[in-house]
RNA sequence: GCGGGAGUAACUCAGUUGGUAGAGUCACAGCCUUCCAAGCUGUUGGUCGCGGGUUCGAGUCCCGUCUCCCGCUCCA
């Protein structure tokens, strides 16, 4: 993002988020009582554009023959989170230097030992769990409890021979300051909790961080159930949990939020081929509802910095007004999460393929959205301000949501003209006949102007007024959104012409 | 977690040296209106984020805390 835009854009972010909460979109959770850090709730608009959004991914994803559709619980086993890794590295010790005011994961930082009795500093040759455990004591132990450890594999200085006085120095490669750190603190992020009445260890249950490993573990007996041969997905929406240290950016990073993920399963050897074709269905999907292809971007993730499951990973990425942000990720798994549960649960992940007799441990290639985070991104890119004429010939600015009619929340607003001469009870017949079909407003109050208006500001994209050429012709104007064209429709032919354009 | 900014009606914001809390918009009920908001009349709506303290008296001063935004940091 360019600096000099950096105002406006803070400024576009400042009146959507007052936009979402005045017209019911988006609320802060648990406002009246301050609200909750990173927890927001979706008002009757928002909840219609979520679903929306849910229903076109769960359409193009499911509705194929290759995949199908799951919904596991958000606590699973505990065991499953030891294999999925997220035990071991979803935790994060992290340290401050109280000097620069610098944070470091904790294994980043530089460490050299120095001897109490001469000062001199060497370097020592330690198991490696005892060196992790001792960066994790550091600021809790003292230095005697320390040099006791570092004795029990280097008694001796190796300059001045005396006994246990080897002491760990962390320093701080930002300031070079040595020892100014705080104590080590773990963020595992992961959200704990307990299954049954009593708060015991043995009951420790996780709110899952992905929907993925429902996926993982489900894997025979979706494949079975269904009869699906290799290659086949698995598809699931559903919330997930992230104790993230810091929230930030409205919906973009929060610690409750949903995800809409497919596993696709199949033979090694093919991953390669079926990586590239999932990351164009995927990017297409977000181009098909309306973003242009200029605001999404992939991002390759360096081979050296792959998550540990991953062989290749892209993220499309969205031109938010805060910078370029994921909303999601296309990710070439490996066997990784099969074997890993195979060898933790002790029960069989492999595939036996009918035809060419081999049993093989399928690779996966994963698509995970964020339903959430697509969300916001589909309200950020509908967002419009544009100047429109007034009735007086002058000029005002116009608030439109241009979604995707696909994905407004309601599709079309039902007006009288003016409320007399029966247009009101046409009106409202025809509200009554369009209702079952798609999510429709009647409104009445006011010019017939400013109904227009209210209506642009919450993306409808069709506006139907029935005027007094309805009384004598059954005929009422459908007025389009984004031109603000108007076209007279018959009323017999209303609902089909409505219906062609939200669908389509 | 650090630094900076902010929090007053549903929204955007005023609020003087500490002295009974305001405006516009929105909403609602009418009136008027024959196609692109801000005509008329009336009405609803605020423990000034929350909790302490100072004071005869706090939206205003002090302390703490929560939340949001920006920048760092972090983001298996």
């Amino acid at each position: 993002m360019a600096k000099s835009n950096q105002k406006s854009d803070t400024q576009l972010m400042e009146k959507l988020v007052s936009l979402c909460k005045r017209r019911g979109f988006i609320f802060q959770s648990s406002e009246i009582y301050g609200g909750l850090n990173g927890a927001w709730d979706y008002g009757p608009l928002g909840v219609e554009l979520l679903r929306n959004i849910k229903d076109e991914w769960w359409k193009a994803m499911t509705y194929r023959e290759d995949v199908e559709g799951l919904d596991a619980a958000i606590l699973m086993h505990p065991r499953v989170w030891e294999a999925s890794g997220h035990v071991e590295n979803f935790t994060d010790p992290m340290v401050d230097c109280k000097q620069c005011k610098a944070r470091y994961r904790l294994d980043y930082v530089s460490r050299k030992f120095r001897c109490s009795s001469c000062g001199r500093s060497v370097n020592l040759n330690l198991p490696s769990e005892v060196m992790d455990d001792l960066l994790l004591q550091h600021g809790k132990m003292g230095a005697d409890a320390v040099a006791d450890i570092i004795a029990q594999y280097h008694n001796n200085c190796p300059f001045c021979k005396k006994e246990k006085t080897m002491v760990q120095q962390l320093v701080c490669t930002n300031c070079g300051t040595v020892d100014s750190f705080t104590e080590a603190r773990t963020f595992n992020l992961m959200f704990k909790t307990y299954v049954g009445p009593v708060e015991d260890s043995g009951a420790v249950v996780y709110l899952r961080p992905e929907t993925a490993q429902g996926i993982f573990v489900n894997f025979l007996n979706v494949q079975s159930a269904s009869r699906q041969k290799l290659p086949f997905g698995i598809a699931q929406i559903g919330k997930a949990f992230r104790n993230e240290i810091n929230t930030k950016n409205f919906l973009f990073r929060t610690r409750e939020f949903e995800q809409m993920e497919m596993q696709f399963f199949v033979k090694p050897g093919t991953d390669v081929d079926w990586f590239e074709y999932w990351r164009e269905q995927r990017m297409n999907w977000f181009v098909k509802l309306g973003m242009p292809r200029e605001k999404l971007n992939w991002h390759q993730h360096e081979p050296g910095k792959l998550a540990h499951y991953a062989k290749d990973a892209y993220d499309i990425e969205f031109a938010f007004p805060f910078g370029w942000g994921e909303i999601e990720g296309i990710h070439n798994r490996t066997n990784f999460d099969l074997s890993r549960h195979e060898e933790y649960s002790g029960k069989t992940m492999k595939y036996f393929d009918e035809e060419t007799k081999e049993k093989y441990t399928p690779f996966i290639i994963e698509t995970s959205a964020g339903a959430s985070r697509s969300t916001m991104a589909f309200l950020v890119n509908s967002y419009n301000e544009e100047e429109a004429p007034t009735a007086e010939g002058g000029a005002e600015t116009r608030v439109v949501l241009k979604f995707h009619p696909k994905l407004a929340p309601i599709k079309a607003a039902i007006f009288p003209l003016v409320n007399r001469d029966g247009m009101p009870e046409i009106a409202k017949k025809i509200e009554q006949e369009l209702r079952p079909k798609m999510r429709v407003f009647y409104d009445d109050s006011g010019a017939v102007g400013r109904r227009y208006r209210r209506q642009d500001e919450v993306g409808t994209p069709f506006c139907v007024t029935v005027d007094s050429e309805t009384l004598e012709n059954q005929t009422v104007t459908v007025r389009d959104r984004d031109s603000m064209a108007q076209e007279r429709v018959g009323i017999d032919n209303l609902s089909q012409y409505l219906l062609s354009k939200v669908l389509s």
